[in-house]
RNA sequence: GUGGCCGUAGCUCAGUUGGUUAGAGCGCCAGGUUGUGGCCCUGGAGGUCGGGGGUUCAAGUCCCCUCGGUCACCCCA
């Protein structure tokens, strides 16, 4: 086997994220643990790759995403795996696993590996952040998730996110509704796309989904399976509505939300950033599984939850021109020209005492260093030079200002100073001190 | 997986009907200023022209294959 020559990169579909880039990606799972937090969610962390029946039997084997994306392996001890296509499957496996009490809520943060022809948003490797809920089928938990996912692209500061809803029903009324679709699909099957006119039977509620004008015309006047729903599913889909109603989030019904694993039942709905040209403009989707904790082997119990794609919401982000990569400034650049033993020492007193300091190495000129001094964005250089060191002193450069302002200061005292300055400029951006007694009268 | 478009310096891109040592801006490094960043000036480093094969006296340029990106389909985050 000769290899090619040549660096080896990135395999298709998957990237590195470097800083500052990977900055906003902190950014995300840091305001999506804090809000699932503060919903009640904790973490829960899973491993990568599952047995894969754990795929087959949760998301379906005649689903895209099991059939004909999974990534599969075979270990050394023939066990079948799977890298995980998505999270729910196995927080649900865990569930079934360990029994936590319920209702349980767990939050997680994951990437999903599926083998699909890449693209702008669309990625072999890509990651999540999501939440599942199990063991309780009160519809008020359903708005709680939904708001939950509203709230997320909210903090992020996207407002270009529209929220669709649709209500897949159960196992009791789905078959009765598919039977009239199929009818419908039947008597309409030559109005249908090229694909779907000989394939509606294979999944007829596919056909809702299809975007072509042709489908699109074709299941115009098609049965609704909201208006088909049983009496007990019709009532929790009310209440989830009038939930979201109640708590001001906008939404659109969207008979024709069709999402692609098979385990959906009653409430599913997705987000999609408008602000996003491409096709990839689901930045979020989830719903309820009623079924699925007993596909994987547990007790009847019911559950519900979300994913939104990292990539996604920041192409979003992109898109809307906000939250952008500003990782913040070190708090002092350490300007040494004795050699570089003066700013060793200084900068680990200063990391000791909790400052962020940033300092050049090898040796550069002072003009050198006080470029990168400037670029670093720190708003004070700490000069020491030959002079300095003979007096026992440093000087405390003003970076920013176009006058320059300087002040010598004791080689003691730096550490208490800058501390002192860090404290003060903290409080006039209004993040909070580390100790604010002393403003107390 | 199918089809279209695109791959030239770290980044954004020029490069004529194939024709000598492949260019620009930005960024980077150094000097102008033997202790002062941003602005300016000068100089410098940096390229398997994505990779391989072919056509030709000659290929960044044409052809084939391949890898990667991207768009549509499909599917979804």
């Amino acid at each position: 086997m000769v290899e090619e020559p040549g660096p080896v990169q990135a395999p298709r579909g998957t990237k590195d994220v470097l800083w500052p880039e990977s900055w906003r990606w902190e950014q995300v799972v840091a305001r999506f643990a804090s809000l699932a937090e503060r919903f009640g969610f904790g973490l829960v962390l899973n491993p990568m790759f599952e047995d894969v029946r754990v795929f087959r039997r949760g998301i379906g084997d005649d689903s895209d995403v099991v059939g004909k994306e999974m990534y599969e392996l075979t270990d050394r001890g023939g066990r079948q795996l799977a890298l995980r296509p998505e999270g729910t499957a196995s927080v649900v496996r865990a569930f079934v696993q360990h029994r936590p009490t319920t209702p349980w809520r767990a939050w997680y943060v994951t990437p999903a590996f599926r083998y699909e022809r890449a693209a702008a948003g669309r990625y072999r490797q890509h990651h999540q952040v999501g939440v599942e809920a199990l063991g309780t089928d009160d519809p008020d938990l359903d708005v709680e998730v939904v708001s939950l996912a509203v709230a997320v692209v909210a903090d992020l500061g996207l407002e270009q996110v529209e929220l669709a809803v649709n209500s897949m029903g159960c196992s009791e009324c789905r078959p009765a509704y598919v039977v009239l679709l199929l009818a419908h699909l039947r008597a309409r099957s030559d109005d249908l796309c090229d694909e779907h006119r000989v394939r509606y039977q294979v999944n007829p509620l596919r056909v809702l989904d299809c975007k072509t004008a042709a489908c699109r015309d074709g299941t115009a006047d098609a049965p609704r399976l909201v208006d088909h729903l049983d009496a007990a599913c019709a009532a929790h889909f009310a209440r989830v509505l009038e939930g979201l109603g109640s708590l001001g989030i906008p939404y659109r019904l969207e008979p024709r939300l069709v999402r692609g694993f098979d385990y959906y039942t009653r409430t599913t709905f997705e987000l999609a950033a408008t602000a996003l040209e491409a096709a990839q403009n689901a930045v979020g989707g989830g719903g309820r599984y009623n079924g699925l904790v007993e596909q994987l082997g547990g007790p009847p119990t019911p559950g519900i939850g979300f994913g939104m794609g990292i990539e996604r919401l920041l192409l979003a982000c992109d898109a809307e021109g906000v939250l952008p990569a500003e990782p913040p400034a070190p708090d002092v650049f350490v300007v040494d020209l004795t050699g570089g033993a003066e700013a060793r020492d200084l900068v680990a007193e200063l990391r000791r005492a909790g400052l962020v300091a940033e300092r050049a190495y090898d040796g550069r000129s002072m003009k050198a260093q006080l470029k990168l001094a400037d670029r670093s964005g720190a708003p004070i250089a700490v000069l020491i030079g030959a002079q300095e060191l003979r007096a026992g002193q440093v000087t405390l450069r003003q970076m920013g200002d176009p006058h320059g302002g300087q002040a010598q200061v004791a080689r003691a005292q730096v550490v208490p100073e800058l501390v002192c300055r860090s404290h003060h400029r903290q409080a006039a951006h209004g993040v909070p001190p580390v100790t604010r007694s002393e403003e107390r009268p």
